[in-house]
DNA sequence: TTGACAAATGACTCGTTAGTCATTATTATA
DNA sequence: TATAATAATGACTAACGAGTCATTTGTCAA
């Protein structure tokens, strides 16, 4: 299992400099190393590889921006709030955040497009529900434009500051985006992606409905997992109230709270609050 | 000659569907119904080969954009068309825009970043002068964040129907992203990217500095090539007039009118526009 | 028809890579 | 200490791809 995460690290590395298709399973083991046997005891493929990076750490980030959507109560702080935990996230994860851009679009794996398509989809319902509920009605035309252009800022400016080494000031970009966004959302009146044409785009959802089943296998895996007693406790009884409801709202998140920072748990969390609608 | 081109529409649909890498010599062989010897008679390597590409829709875009920026009088109109001829280009040469995207950042090839870099820059140049012509003074602070917005624009944008089947309509994509343009454009008051930071962004713009010698060799070139009369004795006295200026401006500029639409002559009439300031 | 020249071919070389598996080393157990 | 079980190794296989070059095919002038 920690042989596992080391083989993650150090291709992650080695991937944000040279790309997946460049870097041999070879150089991998060499980076870490261990023999090239060992590399295939911890993932049956070098694709498997990529998809348990890329899980990682699209689960991380979701459930991080997800939690910070629900969570801001002020509403003038949240869009600031947003972007910067986007940033600081790229930031701190930059060597993920090269991958994600250089394999973009690219990838011959189908399951990788489908996975990557899957989180693109999850982001834009989050930003969506941001949308909303900063603009309301006020953006009922102008809603699906406006996240395609809060994406499109996000875009270039990681680019820039990945690609280039020059030190960025997070707290300066996300004022700036954040009166950007303003501006467009309160102002815009040409539309141009209708709620059709969103729907279009995203037509194949279908990918993890995530439903109750599926989470509560996820959730049985990792209360074997879990050493820590007040998690693990959490999780079981989260998992009860699962299968037959019967603790109120408040207890309910308080478990929640309880597991959101276990870095385990993080995507277990994002998925209840969605069930639970909390 | 004739050889040369049939490999790179050929290759071109291959490398738009499976990417640059994924694909193989042989099978661009293949897909052209000739040899694997033959392909090496035209090009020296694989990476010529997409060099070769990435050269003939760069010149032919960037060209084709500046004279829109430059030619068209009428400022009300002018982001319009920059908007629409950009999509409409992407539209038209859409395998060539997948590679783009694709291949953005990827490539292990050092010269492909470079030469992409250098395209990457002069649109950057032509976006400039375009902002600064319509906005002037009023963008002083803010108009390299507006450069950015806009490629970010461009970019979610282009995605957005590159890569699902979506029929796209480029006059109310245009219409709707002017409308935003203008609105950044005229509201904005917190700016990120400085004057400093843009140039730190673009410090290494040395490669081809394009200056007069260069300008010269490469229409040398071009006139030994060309037939049409009208054409061939243009570009002569426009060498000419490169190596000793006696002609009017007036004649200089109906010269380059004469080569402008002739397929092979865009990127000269480009590099020319530029050296005399029309 | 012939011979000289150019165009085109594809079998071949050489290097590389993902993935396997018989063998060896290490650890746990009795 | 002996034995069993598990972890780790790296030489090996099979496949593929870029680029080469000896050979064949086609063309055209004499």
């Amino acid at each position: 299992m920690i042989k596992k995460q080391l083989i993650m690290e150090k291709a992650l590395e080695l991937f944000a400099k040279q790309g997946f298709e460049a870097t041999s399973v070879q150089q991998i083991t060499e980076h870490c190393g261990i023999s090239k046997g060992a590399f295939y005891l911890s993932f049956k493929s070098k694709d498997e590889l990529i998809l348990a990076l890329i899980n990682h750490f699209m689960m991380q980030f979701i459930s991080e921006i997800d939690y910070i959507v629900r969570n801001t109560n002020d509403d003038k702080e949240l869009l600031y709030k947003f972007y910067y935990a986007t940033f600081d996230s790229f930031h701190k994860h930059s060597d993920f955040a090269k991958i994600l851009m250089k394999e973009q679009g690219q990838s011959i794996n189908k399951e990788l497009i489908l996975k990557m398509h899957y989180y693109d989809r999850l982001f834009e319902t989050v930003i969506l529900s941001m949308i909303e509920r900063l603009y309301g009605k006020e953006v009922k035309q102008t809603k699906y434009d406006l996240i395609y252009c809060i994406k499109g800022f996000m875009n270039t400016y990681s680019t820039l500051f990945l690609f280039s080494n020059v030190p960025l000031d997070v707290n300066k970009l996300s004022k700036s985006l954040v009166e950007k966004t303003n501006l467009l959302a309160r102002h815009t009146t040409v539309p141009f992606i209708s709620q059709e044409l969103f729907q279009m785009f995203n037509h194949p959802m279908n990918e993890e409905g995530t439903k109750k089943e599926q989470i509560l296998e996820i959730m049985e895996q990792k209360i074997k997992e879990m050493v820590e007693p007040i998690e693990k406790e959490s999780l079981i009884l989260l998992k009860e109230q699962l299968l037959e409801p019967t603790l109120s709202p408040a207890i309910v998140k308080g478990l929640l709270e309880n597991i959101r920072n276990h870095p385990h748990c993080k995507w277990i969390s994002y998925l209840l609050r969605g069930y639970f609608k909390l």
